[in-house]
Formats: structure tokens, sequence, C-alpha cells
DNA sequence: TTTGTTCTAGAATACGTATTCTAGAACGTG
DNA sequence: CACGTTCTAGAATACGTATTCTAGAACAAA
């Protein structure tokens, strides 16, 4: 019972996204988050209890996002080479297809957004970096059978690292990572894995 | 004639540059500038005529202390692969040797530090921009023969974004770029334009 | 020493933005 | 068709930070 919503926390924070993208996070205010959603200022603090916590909550809702796709395509059972490539590949692809998720997640860090972290959150981006380290981790095992610092790092800089400053360049002008781009990933993630398979 | 300074113009942007490095940019507030240069606000703004323009040449300082090196590296008369690692490696160097100055660099863009860039500062940072882009499409000139944006856009991609990307990470965590990145580098930056020399 | 000038000092002010508060609207339920 | 509840509205308030302002200190030159 009671009046229906008119704004759902999805749409605040698709609005803070779109400010966030245009403006970066000094230009998210609530007031101009209200004026991108067409609401006025007391329907977000209605669903959020503080700005902070609108923009933590941002931010752990792109990292998921981001996070499916790429764990996914670390964890299919094929080439290993070729999984490397794909996973790297959904790097950029992701960032083509999502182009503020991507330019905010890309372009700042969490504590840029969101100054504290609400501990009503909890540690779940914790958990959420956790997952990813252990696919990382897990993908290393797999194809060069041990799982030292130097070659995770090495498997992060290839299939992470690289990807990400390809579509970076991209999302600063706020345009779509071209497709070329794909064939320099390619290109850098296979030498980069290569030369540590021996 | 008059009173000997006992602030320094560079001392009040070191002071920044300590302050961004260490807490982002919208902790660079004028009285914590202040407070880590030990000195009241007034001496600030004796100095800067305000806040913007504070940032504006803190940032300028920045790309131009860092783009002297890059600049000579790829003017080098010598084996062109050689000379491009030998660009590509400058930028992680001269992260590992300057970290407060690269991890604001690199982290953030100009708009996140200074909202409106004075117009008092001119176009110098176009003028940057632009020699930076020549001498890239020059390099490119030089080893491929071409300047077509694909080209430059893959010797971009070699020479800047691929290294930039190893450093960050460090970066992200306030450390100096480990050495074991820079083989990582030679490798992918080796392979990217390696596929493009034929 | 005196004087003009350049700085340091930090309190006072102005302003922008987060947050709170009070009304009233809209809707499901009994 | 009241009632309780959930929202929308947006004005009022609180607060943090940029900027201004007034004194006085320090020093070079005469």
């Amino acid at each position: 019972m009671g009046r229906t919503a008119k704004f759902t926390e999805d749409d605040v924070l698709d609005a803070a996204l779109t400010v966030i993208a245009a403006r970066g996070p000094a230009g998210a205010t609530i007031a101009a988050i209200a004026t991108q959603l067409q609401a006025p200022v007391g329907s977000i603090y209605h669903r959020f209890r503080s700005r902070d916590l609108l923009l933590a909550k941002l931010w752990l809702r792109s990292i998921m996002r981001f996070q499916a796709g790429f764990l996914a395509a670390l964890a299919v059972e094929d080439d290993l080479a070729a999984v490397g490539v794909t996973a790297a590949l959904h790097v950029v692809r992701w960032s083509r297809e999502h182009l503020d998720e991507a330019r905010v997640m890309v372009l700042y860090r969490r504590e840029d957004l969101a100054a504290r972290w609400p501990e009503e959150l909890g540690d779940e981006l914790a958990r959420l970096n956790v997952a990813t380290e252990a696919a990382v981790s897990h993908y290393a095992r797999r194809r060069f059978g041990r799982t030292d610092a130097e070659t995770v790092r090495r498997v992060v800089f290839a299939l992470v690292d690289v990807p990400y400053a390809a579509a970076r360049r991209s999302l600063l002008v706020g345009e779509a990572p071209p497709k070329s781009l794909d064939g320099l990933v390619r290109t850098a993630v296979h030498a980069v894995l290569d030369a540590a398979a021996g």
C-alpha cells in the first residue's frame, strides 16, 4: 500500500551516472542529480540517506555489472590463450557498450566519488575484489601452473591494465573505443602472456 | 626591496601536490594546502588569485616536467625500435621517480583539479599537447613512413597508453612502479609496434 | 633611521551545497 | 470512501570552504 514510486533507486543512480560522466565527481551535486532526474531533492533523500551512500551504491552497481562479464569470460573452458584474449577484450567491449558507466569507473576512483564508504554497505566491495583476484589467480594457474606474485602481476597487466589503457583514451574524450583497438589489445595480450608461457 | 618571501610559488605548488596525492582533488582545500605548507591562507592568496589558478598552474608545471623527458627520449637519433622502447619506459621511470606528481597526472584529469581554466594562462596547455602530438607523429613517420590516424593511434597506444597503464596500478596504491614492469612494457611495446612495421 | 614595498597573519565574509523539515499528493487496503 | 502509508515537493537550515580585508612584520634602499 501507499503511493507508487515515481523514481526508483536505479533511476536515481542512472541520473547520477549521467551527471558524473558529463561533469565529473565534483559536478555531481544533489541538486544537479535532481535536475537530471527532473525530481526535487527531497525525492533523492527519500531513497538515499546521504550523497556518499548514493555514490557508493552507484560505484558498487557499476563494478558488479562490469565484473559479471569479465568473470564469465575468464571461466570459459576453452583454449587458454583464446580465453585470455576474450577476457581482455571484454574490457574494451563493455566500455564501448556502457560508455557512461565505463567512463566513471575508468576515470575515477571510488574515493573520488564517495569520500567515506558507508559502513552499512559492509565489505561488499572487498568481496568483489577478492572474487576478481581469485579468478585471475585461477587463470594463471591453469595457464602457467603457478600463481606467484610476478606471474599474477603479468596476467593482470595483460588482461586488465592493457585493455583498460586502450579504452581510457577514448573514454577521456567521451567516445566509444573504436574497433581498431581490438587488434592492438589482441597483439599486446598475446605478446605479454606468451612471453611467460615457457 | 620589500620583505623577503617566506614561501615561493613553487613551495605552494609542492604543498598542493602533496595534498592532492594524499587526499585527491576534493581534499585540496586552500586550508589544507596552507596547513601542509604551515602557512596562513592569506599567504596562499597573496601568490595565487584563486584556487583554480593555483591548481591549473600545478597541472601545467607537472605536464611540462614530464613532457621534457618524454620528448627528449623520442628525439634521440638511434635505432628506432630502441627509441620507442626508451620513450615508453620513460613514462614508467618518471613515475617511479616523481611519485606524487605522477599520481596526480595519472589519476586525475585537468578538469578534476581546476574546474575552469584561467584564461590568463592562455592556451599554453594546448601548445604542449600539440608539441607531443607532433613528436609522436614525427616518430611515426620516421619509423613507418606514414602518419595516418590509424598508425598514430598505434604509436600512442604503445608509447603512452601501455606504460601509463603499467604505472597506474602501482600509483593507485601509492607505490613506486616496480622494476619488473619494465620487462612487461618492453614486450608489449615491441609487439605492438613490430606488428605494424611491415 | 626612516620610508616604501612586499609579505605574513588570520579573522571576517560570501557563497554554494548537503541535509532537514513540513505539506500535501497519490495510492492500496479495509 | 476514509485511512495508513509511501512518495513527491521544495523551502528553510546548517555547514564547509573560497575569498576578502585589515593589521602588522620584515626587509631594501635612501
